[in-house]
DNA sequence: AGGCCCATGTAATCTGTTACATGATTCC
DNA sequence: GGAATCATGTAACAGATTACATGGGCCT
């Protein structure tokens, strides 16, 4: 049951819609965990049932009503039980990975390609997440911020992503390297 | 359906029965995976029954009789096609970077203990890829083996591995660090 | 006129986890 | 004698994805 956490956690800094929500999880980064918005919209209907987080009508006028959450008091007891029990260990998921183990029996071309396109949009996220976070310290140094600034977690989270997709794209890069350079020189098979 | 070429791929270099498999799945490495043995003898079953892999019946004295699985040319054909497809994007998903995008409204000192337990984690599987990378290129210098050696796929997976729990390692003990640095400094709540 | 954005869902299906079951052998 | 290892599953449930539905307003 992490999504129900995960959304809680969303919601302490910002009161939120469904949309909005959506929105972060899934199109712009999910930097600390990703959900497609069907999902999302049950688990709110849920929690609002379960009294951990309390919604509101706002009527806009030229757009649908939406409905923004908040956290309750007993949201915030859910999420600090959460943080006090232990952790499930993280497993890296992902079918890029499976392509390249089975790198040596299969078209390299094929998987160099998609290494690339994997690189770019690697790229693109790193970026993303470089101006978040430029934007989360404004004019102080990233240490000046972590020391004394307010709300450091999202900060944090964004950094862990940072670096996931770093680590993704010099991966890739690597990997295009090898397999390319063993197409040229004769390797063995 | 990324298992299914997960099982595949798995089966490429070895002829492995479903109990060696879900050591490697899930127990030992599971570098480029991850699932539980039950998900494994499932899909094994799904596999031999779509002529994926074939399996053939080897009894041993005073253990029981286990069935080893090879991939078929079908099956080779399945996973080039696998990997000619655009493989989905990657996510983190942790329940770990949650208790950490919720840090300032939790209490801290249970929150650096997961990280703390984590990095230990991190720190233990990232010996365990080390020695995994030496075992496979033997006296050979990594640029070397990764241009001539024979079987790069696994070898790159497990270098992904390997840097995903460096990353979680560094970022972990930066984030303790953090938490630690602002309960002595008044940082702002 | 056609397509995208806001806003919220339902239904069917697929994937993954948890709990449980069985039975022999080897190690401490 | 009890625990761990080998070897294979079943059953029930929880979690996630895919496809589909609705309807007004805005932009080109």
């Amino acid at each position: 049951m992490a999504l129900r956490h995960a959304v809680l956690a969303a919601l302490l800094d910002e009161e939120l819609s469904g949309y909005q929500l959506a929105k972060v999880f899934d199109l712009g980064v999910a930097n600390f965990w990703h959900a497609r918005p069907q999902q999302l919209y049950a688990e709110l209907t849920r929690l609002e049932r379960d009294g951990l987080i309390t919604g509101r009508d706002v009527p806009q006028d030229a757009r649908p009503t939406k409905r923004l959450f908040r956290v309750t008091g007993s949201g915030l007891g859910e999420l600090e039980d959460f943080t006090a029990r232990a952790a499930k260990p993280s497993f890296i998921r992902d079918d890029l990975l499976i392509a390249v183990q089975a790198a040596d029996h299969v078209d390299t071309g094929a998987l160099a390609a998609r290494l690339t396109e994997r690189a770019a949009f690697a790229t693109t996220r790193i970026n993303l997440f470089d101006a978040m976070l430029r934007t989360m310290r404004g004019d102080r140094t990233e240490d000046e911020f972590l020391r004394h600034g307010a709300r450091v977690g999202p900060y944090l989270t964004c950094l862990r992503g940072l670096a996931f997709e770093r680590g993704n794209r010099d991966w890739c890069t690597r990997a295009v390297a090898v397999l390319q350079e063993r197409r040229g020189t004769g390797a063995r098979r």
